[in-house]
RNA sequence: GGUGGAGUGGCCGAGAGGCGAGGCAACGGCCUGCAAAGCCGUGUACACGGGUUCAAAUCCCGUCUCCACCUCCA
């Protein structure tokens, strides 16, 4: 059994073969750095880390590819509202991205290029496509490049539409199109645009339009067939499908496999920052919210599921992977930091079959309440076969608590100070229970559940754990 | 108007013709001086109306509600 996947093009489930056997190419459009990220944009990079890490994990050399749009109108629009240049507000978003997802644990991908990194390849793509007839410059002298729709005959399969049913874009001033439908893959330079937001081509000073930077990169980085195209659901259309048109009608085979992820919705829609319906990181650690528990809910629903986001539903993750949390770390104490070791079948078959990540923490959950009973009968092997299991599922979905991405803040020099003045009080507790003076040992426990410490009397004696919050 | 998708127990969330995924909450029990944690047990849910079938949450027909896309969007 291997990884089945659903491929968007095809609207099914289908066994997953990379092109070159043992390398897998995977292309995920990124974000467009005109704000700082929000938990919608979260949940992306968390759902494909995940997949990555099963790729990784199933055996094969996997080169990641996640893109930087720092260029389109909202990026000049609102830099230039700040009396910035773009690429000031595009970078200074981009490093806000990269912290949330530092902080989320989501692996660096092999490369991050930005749409600006590809001029070259953006005018070259372009005269290919002029060239072969699907891209015709305006005609009304403006400098844009438009391809052409109707010269494309597989234009709308990604989505199943046909171009004589779609709406024309109500907004769109024809200018120089031949129909209305046709999109930019070069933006001719208005006079009231920055200097510094241009690129010289063979059509005039301008710069790339929002799809054409895609295939561009996908092309100087993956070559001219790569695996997995990745992205929102959001993107299937006009995007993706306008990726597809452009690169295919140059001549380019491009995805071979197209992956969606459902979206989070805030309220009655999704999360968007033209809605203005935005929950950030930073937010919910205010609200005591650590990122692993943020990972472990955005990580839980199936990736195609759409995520109703609200505060309850995140807590209640929290709690449930603190139960995880719990087993991982009283069993590290009682038998030693076990490493991860294999993975049962159950959970194989469930990540193996389209990424089931519910699925496969049911298995976690079930090896969990296994440790917990194995922990109470003092069976040590059991103990630890269950913590390696544990550790390598957790792995999976990045939510390993012994991961140093999760632990590092526990591992202050103050842990050893803090345990020795902890023993002390506690030494206090343990007299006034022998003594069965309760009040005096109730009075300690108290006043260390005050100072951000739980007591908890276990077989082996009392344990102490900072607060979760 | 067109194209996808969804409605599951108090809540979250898998499943997709027959065996009660899992988590959270609740209740009962065990353990505990008490507590916490943990373990054991308790819930018979699948939007609605028809139909197919020995058997339907799962298939078919119809209805309702919701989401996404067709315009910038992860």
């Amino acid at each position: 059994m291997s990884l089945r996947l659903y491929d968007t093009a095809t609207r099914s489930v289908r066994d997953f073969t990379p092109r070159v056997p043992g390398k897998v190419s995977v292309y995920l459009c990124g974000v467009t750095v005109q704000a700082g990220p929000h938990i919608g944009h979260l949940r992306s990079g968390v759902n494909y880390d995940v997949l990555r890490r099963w790729l990784l994990r199933s055996g094969y050399d996997v080169t990641f590819v996640r893109n930087i749009t720092d260029i389109d109108d909202k990026v000049i629009e609102k830099a230039t509202d700040k009396g910035l240049p773009y690429w000031a507000l595009a970078y200074a978003n981009e490093k806000l991205l990269d912290d949330d997802y530092t902080a989320l644990g989501v692996m660096a991908p092999t490369y991050e290029p930005r749409a600006t990194g590809v001029i070259p390849e953006i005018i070259e793509l372009i005269r290919k496509l002029i060239d072969k007839g699907h891209a015709y410059p305006s005609t009304d002298g403006c400098g844009d490049v438009y391809f052409d729709v109707r010269s494309h005959a597989e234009y709308g399969a990604l989505t199943g539409q046909k171009v004589e049913d779609m709406e024309a874009a109500p907004d769109a001033p024809l200018r120089g199109k031949r129909d209305p439908r046709d999109f930019a893959l070069w933006k001719g330079a208005k006079a009231d645009e920055p200097a510094d937001a241009q690129w010289p081509s063979p059509w005039g000073p301008g710069r790339p339009g929002w799809h054409i930077e895609c295939s561009a990169m996908c092309w100087r980085y993956l070559g001219d067939e790569f695996d997995i195209h990745g992205g929102g659901l959001d993107l299937r259309f006009p995007h993706h499908e306008n990726e597809i048109a452009q690169s295919r009608a140059a001549g380019l085979p491009f995805a071979r496999y197209w992956v969606h992820h459902a979206l989070l919705n805030l309220g009655d829609s999704k999360m968007s920052k033209s809605l203005g319906n935005v929950i950030d990181l930073a937010a919910l650690v205010q609200a005591g919210i650590r990122p692993v528990e943020l990972r472990y809910y955005l990580a839980s629903p199936h990736y195609r599921s759409t995520i109703d986001y609200s505060d309850e539903a995140l807590r209640e993750a929290a709690t449930g992977y603190q139960r995880i949390e719990g087993f991982v770390t009283r069993a590290a104490e009682n038998v030693g930091a076990v490493e991860p070791g294999e993975l049962p079948d159950e959970f194989v078959a469930a990540m193996d079959d389209d990424l089931n990540t519910s699925r496969a923490l049911a298995v976690v959950h079930d090896t969990v309440r296994h440790g917990n009973a194995a922990l109470t009968a003092g069976d040590d092997d059991a103990v630890r076969t269950a913590l390696a299991a544990v550790r390598a599922m957790t792995a999976i979905l990045g939510t390993d608590p012994l991961d140093p991405q999760w632990t590092a803040g526990s591992r202050s020099a103050l842990v050893p100070v803090v345990d020795a003045l902890v023993k002390l009080a506690l030494e206090q507790r343990q007299a006034a229970r022998a003594r069965k003076d309760w009040a005096a040992a109730d009075a300690v426990r108290d006043q260390l559940r005050a100072a951000g410490v739980d007591v908890e009397d276990t077989p082996s004696g009392p344990r102490w754990s900072v607060n979760a919050r």
